[in-house]
DNA sequence: CGCAAACTTGATGTTGCTCAAGCTAGGTGG
DNA sequence: CCACCTAGCTTGAGCAACATCAAGTTTGCG
């Protein structure tokens, strides 16, 4: 969605200015990162890095979805983002990634090597700057996400939820969900079953349409919002 | 406590070389990082700054604890961390706080006021990078914590949570427990009564002791350990 | 057209929440 | 110094929300 208002703006705008690591920074600048930069797909399903695994570069995702999750041992999933067009991941150095990270659809990635995006980090100014900002936002999120899991009811879940996929999408009330019921669970903290019973109540109030089960239409997104943020959560 | 311990070890250490967001620089960079910063004080449940507000600068916890939240509308509240010495808070600046920060104890902070930090953080080689070190920091207690509420039972939870004491005090097994319950149930995703049954459990099986409801014995840490990674969860 | 995976729906079970008392410790005033 | 008072903690009984278990149903693909 990031990268789609962007190309609407200015509609020839060239791959690498498109890259939200380059945003705002000069142009010589951005051909530096490129020259550390390379493109990578992933398949549905396939997996990026796993928990653990040394961190090779910091990734851009420039088309698709993936998803970020951590694993208890015996195999208790939390899906801690989903991730599209624009978003960066990677950034947490040291001992490895803390989480894994997945495609859901066919996915395309931009990767920034380490050692010479570290390298960068001090020679470009700005750059830095940029990628705290890219933190804060993964945090702010983060905080969002604690509060969801630890506070809400299960309506106020999902509909949290189906906002978030609006706003990804670019604000629009057609929202395509592109994982299965399964990955919404893990994301929200429910099972399976109750994410699939919440869409029936959802609709069954008029709240959303589901033409299929892989996508959305907000009917009435005034009240989704009081949904989601606590205001009627009770209300089923 | 956290400060008391802390004071034992190095009994006269300066002021300036304990900040944390100085470690690894250079002397000439401390001097100019500590010309922006003022010291601040808070009493015990004395409030830092609320979600929403204009974001000062970047704080800095020197002794104490302070603990940082999320509100609902209607009053639920979920706690996103609780900070003690050497901990950063406030690098999500732009429209604002996320969450509102709030003394549990006294609590002494270090400001690094706004707009000089900010020059400071394109002048310092080497800053920018401690900075998304912490930032990187936080994102993985806040992942470890989106796995705890949305999947750990409240024994885990329960367990999680006095290990990460123990840890953010020194790794010794008599951990001070600040905060009310109700902190702690607000922190976990949970409500007063549990947390206290759970504490309950845990003193009966012999994982811990509680000589007074501030202060925890930790008398089988590998137990403890294995309740908390979900290995034993269910096991009450 | 048939198969498998994903989704939905229903019946039952369990965890943790709610409501309601006691209990305990720390602080205050007599 | 002690008795009281209050805030915080603990404990108990009943309940609600969500999980689990078990069928069906739909969908998309070969």
């Amino acid at each position: 969605m990031h990268a789609a208002i962007a190309s609407t703006i200015a509609p020839k705008i060239n791959v690498a200015a498109g890259m939200a690591v380059c945003k705002g920074l000069a142009r010589e600048a951005t051909s530096r990162i490129m020259a550390v930069s390379t493109v990578q797909k992933l398949a549905p399903g396939e997996t990026l890095f796993a928990e653990g695994d040394e961190a090779l570069g910091v990734y851009e995702v420039v088309a698709g979805m993936l998803q970020l999750y951590k694993l208890l041992p015996d195999g208790r999933r939390q899906i801690t983002g989903f991730l599209g067009a624009g978003q960066i991941l990677g950034l947490a150095p040291e001992g490895g990634h803390v989480y894994s990270a997945e495609a859901i659809t066919a996915v395309t990635l931009c990767r920034y090597k380490r050692a010479g995006f570290d390298r960068l980090i001090d020679e470009i100014p700005g750059l830095a700057r940029r990628l705290l900002a890219v933190a804060s936002h993964e945090l702010r999120a983060a905080q969002d996400q604690m509060l969801l899991l630890g506070r809400k009811g299960a309506a106020e879940k999902v509909a949290s939820f189906l906002l978030l996929m609006a706003e990804q999408q670019g604000h629009e009330d057609e929202i395509s969900v592109p994982m299965p019921r399964s990955d919404i669970a893990d994301y929200l903290g429910l099972t399976v079953e109750t994410v699939s019973r919440t869409f029936t109540k959802l609709k069954l109030q008029g709240l959303i349409a589901l033409p299929t089960s892989n996508h959305v239409q907000i009917l009435d997104r005034d009240q989704l919002e009081d949904f989601a943020s606590g205001q009627r959560g009770s209300e089923l």
